[in-house]
DNA sequence: CATGAATGAGAGTTCATTCAT
DNA sequence: GATGAATGAACTCTCATTCAT
């Protein structure tokens, strides 16, 4: 269910895909046709991609047709219209990191190392589901007309607050962090600091020449972490 | 300079100024060279608006155009197509906020107070001025395809990182700062604390009902100072 | 034969019945004969309601399904496509129509007071069937390209147009009509003034600001029975 | 400005007019392109033919732009939308109508021959410009949603309404016709015994095998006059 | 210098119709 | 006999861009 996204490298629309040939290669797979559950998927996936790498307005319900390897019509016999499936699409997108989250077990780790996790979690998932930021992007840039209307969405947050909640607790508890901090501010610090890199690494390439590769993401984690939790740690005096 | 920006509270736009043709009889052409001066900055404000408003593929020509006050054709005799008035307007956000980071004079200043008084500004510039955020979103959504080929927007960045070197130093002579800060993380980071809460404020809203507003603004300058700060501090034991 | 007939506050397509799927799980077939004749019975009235309410080019397929609580396939597997479906339910407004005037029993009734009954009779039908007069108002617009297809739809009519005749004849023959009037004509004069005031109902509304209600529909046939009568009366001289 | 309707003998749509052939023969003509209102009203007189043809629904925006001469979306910037160009057309149906009836005169004609001549122009109007029963079948299909929004509708019947009256008012003066007639139900009377002929002529085709030619034309124009004029005639015992 | 008039190419969406079960 | 799944072909409408003045 995994696929490669095109972020990174990629061209002018007009350059690019005409003609894709995927449909020719899908025929023999006959045993497959008429699955609605897999039709479904199958969209989902190509809006996600065609949604984060064009935006809203850039995206084309042809070309998510065509990835998805269904017609356009039951896009919109299954979603609606095109705000409708790029609202599933945004959904999906946080899903997904939660499903990450929830993975890392934070309870279970000492809280300096929870921390370090998380923030490396996050930079690597930024990093390497490019959609999650392109789509985050993409909708503030539309102001957020469009997540205020997903009712779920703050549900699908919370437990994250919990564990930061009770990890931070925890610290405090054994000494090792300072209290007074709320959970959701430490969330939006390492957040802040894992998105603004890879989300504007383009720009930052051009402006500052700096490579955005894998050492320079070992490098940022630690550095990131350790921002983090020189914050959190308890003032020397005390 | 002056201009609305209708960044918040933002409608579809179908929803709004369908037609409205205001465009009255222009008056008569007063001194020939002022005007088309005066055109171009016209369009080039309104472009900023456009697109950061919409995006690159949401933006139109038409609005822009009405907006600016003239008619579409002489928008392209002067900038050529919807891309190279793209590429004129990212370049105008760049060179605003440096504009403004500029008059900051950090050289001065004692370390700390300069970051502080750059951390606040860089929040607020973002805050005021939501059109470069969007910008930069918008961009880096395409892939920077647009900043690669503006010559001179590393020329346009590099006072600022010199200042930080000189700024970092002093702070390092003077005991109060760590060695082995690089100016550019350092700016990263900043902006990477700063950017996030605004860029992202709908997003944030949607998830964590947390009200973006000027309190929130003035605390979180504070906080994000604070984590500034306590990275650069020399560790207790030395 | 029994269905409501939303003829008059009409709403737009749009507004109306998006996507009920009101479909729930069929009952468990009971007896297989009688259900495909039923089946076909709530097909064909449905397609009554559409074909009226919409025209045959706005007439949608989808809505007569989920009308007759079918799926789409087997109403072509009856029907065979949406010409032949429209056929159907244009020859059915037909027989209709036929039925009613047949139960008029015109021919043991005086000639004043039989023509007054079937002025009466056809301007009621026309309002209550209101199906009738859309079905052809639509395939006139279509240059009656369906109907000259239907092979029986003459001997549908004759009936009427022979009971005419001999009611013209007695008449004459008591004096009470003019000789020379072609039955055919006189049924054409009849149905022409009950028909247009019904099936121009909107505009008539709209451009006189007539109320079309059932007091204005008394008055109406009273006189429509008058003008009729005082043509065929004979001329006072004679 | 006047053309042809090819009311009756209609094809299917998909049997003619594929590649109309007239755009070629137009370009010689180059003298007269980029002109606003030429082209503003070739739109409305394709559209009249366009949508009383083929009905709301049926109507294509692709050939009124074919028959028009233009691209279709000079069409959306002169009319807006489809439904408001189909409401431009209907109201110029009923302008062209009541034009004629202008010059009809009635005021300076002795009454019986007046009405014999409202009743002959009104019949012929019909017959020669079949888009006007065209347009207010297809509108009275649609529940007339639109004419309901066309304002001044019912300023342009007026001028006749008021010629009926005082015509009836001389006749009645003159002792020739019955007094308690309303000017609006005798016009109505009128167009009904106009209007079903020829609104219905396929049906009646169909089903009387009624040839509608000039002679029945002229037939009819009597009769129907005839019908009229005893109608509004005193009674004998007066 | 400036613009009203016009359009080619394509986007989202709909609908009659068929396939596979 | 009946249907959920799926689609080709159109259709309305939009938008960057150019023409003619």
């Amino acid at each position: 269910m995994a696929k490669n996204l095109p972020i990174s490298g990629r061209q002018t629309r007009a350059a690019s895909s005409r003609k894709s040939s995927v449909r020719t290669a899908r025929k023999p797979a006959q045993s497959q046709k008429r699955d609605a559950a897999r039709s479904k998927r199958a969209i989902l996936d190509a809006s996600l991609i065609e949604f984060s790498t064009y935006g809203h307005a850039g995206a084309r319900i042809d070309m998510i047709a065509e990835r998805a390897g269904v017609s356009k019509p039951l896009i919109y016999s299954y979603f609606g219209d095109k705000d409708q499936l790029y609202a599933a699409a945004l959904r999906e997108a946080y899903v997904q990191i939660r499903e990450g989250e929830r993975d890392l077990d934070l309870d279970h780790k000492d809280p300096e190392t929870a921390i370090r996790d998380l923030v490396d979690f996050t930079l690597r998932h930024f990093m390497q589901k490019p959609w999650f930021i392109s789509m985050l992007n993409t909708e503030n840039l539309r102001g957020g007309e469009t997540i205020r209307q997903i009712k779920d969405v703050a549900d699908i947050q919370s437990p994250l607050t919990d564990e930061l909640r009770s990890l931070l607790d925890r610290g405090v508890a054994m000494g090792v962090f300072r209290p007074g901090i709320a959970p959701t501010d430490l969330y939006i610090s390492i957040a802040s600091l894992c998105y603004f890199p890879i989300s504007n690494m383009h720009t930052l390439r051009a402006v500052f020449h700096a490579p955005i590769d894998d050492a320079w993401l070992d490098q940022r984690s630690d550095d990131i972490g350790e921002m983090v939790i020189r914050f959190l740690r308890p003032d020397p005096k005390d």
